[in-house]
DNA sequence: CTGATTTAATGGTATTGACAACAAACGTTA
DNA sequence: TAACGTTTGTTGTCAATACCATTAAATCAG
């Protein structure tokens, strides 16, 4: 058989919340609606809007109906992976915004903090990431030049593109990280950024990215939306 | 209505993988032995193993059968440690105010997150946790006794006694843990208990452990002061 | 106008039946 | 023996039907 009919109403059912412009919080049509319209039998329906409700596409209120919920990131930190990876694994698309990317001579500060010298350049990237078009979260990224195998960042699309893939593509392997998060208030600049009222509570990741001799290769800030935004674990004793 | 019947049947498969001292790896009783041994439809019998299946306890392979799901395994993970552990290891002097320490019965979604029956009894235990003095966190805790190898947690002085040692100590084999962190705003009550300010940010970790037979004994959240509390965790590749 | 009751709409649960897809074991044949 | 097809047993997909639970809106009584 060819795909199976519920993966094919689960697209059915996403290009229709984009085509009818739904923003999130808006209804959908019940699910005798959607089974008149889509000529399916409602178990093969409700798989699909299960799927879709998991995925956290939409949220369904028994009483109410079907409603099209706020786009969040879950962050996996079981194992070091990225915003893009994440996203796509969870069926979302994930896309950037870039607002710097440079090549630059870096502060005392952070080249103190990459363990580099005052004469070496730092690529310096900065992006909006974005899940199906809202903004979740902005991310700041130092990568010193010397250790990137003569990758020129300053080059590269990162519209669409993850970064740690385009490493790893380049023969750059990425080993380890150390990350921290804390949360604080948004700042007047993240809530232009990221579309955010006042007094908005923001999460902040601090990332130390190692490659395989223990080398910095990144450090990075994301500060993302506090309530679209979380950060799931695995731990053992 | 009483709890679905889909419900009763994950809690079935759950003691029969746990009497029958299954492994990971063993297979399991196919659909149809279940389907005759708990006298259910097929469809039922799915939505219950479906739902087992996405909590990560078992695992289907078509063609083939049911799996009991191997353990998750990293190496370098942080490990699962408690506030009174971690602030003792760094030289500080952990106490608490006990707010509530009862046997109750818990509310539907409690009983259904601790995939525990209507009668069963919870312990809930709710702490202001303060180091040198200084209230840091807020943290809440519910217990289902049936697991608990009959220990009367009502009787026990959390005033300066860490929790997941008193477990410990009772046999009770902490084993691994599911968390969640978000950021979001400090509630009137999170000012009152932590001495805050208003809008100030609060870190909340919402955190599932299991024990060796990946039953569930806690469910805890945690508000912790946003700007005064990090969290720190080492990744892997 | 207020509050309680009824009704309609909607998603939730459960059963049954049929066929498809897949994996492993088995038999046949070259 | 090796290769190939067949059989068997498993989970996956899909449909039709029935009734339950929850919610919100309409209705009614006072």
């Amino acid at each position: 058989m060819s795909e199976p009919l519920y993966c094919q109403v689960e697209r059915n059912i996403r290009t229709y919340i984009e085509d009818m412009d739904l923003e999130p919080g808006d209804v959908l049509p019940t699910e005798q609606e959607f089974i008149k319209k889509l000529n399916v039998s409602r178990s093969t329906l409700r798989h699909a809007l299960n799927n879709l409700q998991s995925n956290g596409l939409i949220s369904k209120q028994q009483g109410r109906g079907t409603f099209v919920t706020e786009p969040y990131y879950e962050e996996n930190l079981t194992r070091l992976t990225s915003f893009t990876e994440d996203s796509r694994n969870k069926g979302q698309t994930p896309t950037s915004i870039v607002i710097t990317n440079q090549l630059i001579v870096p502060s005392d500060q952070i080249a103190k903090d990459l363990h580099i010298g005052q004469g070496d350049r730092v690529f310096c990237l900065e992006r909006i990431r974005m899940i199906d078009g809202i903004p979740i979260q902005i991310s700041l990224s130092y990568l010193p030049a010397k250790r990137l195998n003569n990758i020129d960042l300053t080059s590269v699309d990162f519209t669409s593109m993850s970064l740690y893939q385009l490493l790893e593509s380049s023969n750059i392997i990425i080993s380890s990280a150390l990350e921290t998060i804390e949360a604080t208030i948004s700042t007047p600049r993240d809530q232009a950024l990221l579309d955010l009222p006042p007094n908005s509570p923001i999460l902040v990741n601090r990332r130390k990215v190692f490659n395989e001799h223990n080398e910095l290769i990144e450090i990075a800030q994301a500060r993302s939306r506090g309530t679209h935004h979380q950060v799931k674990i695995k731990l053992r004793r």
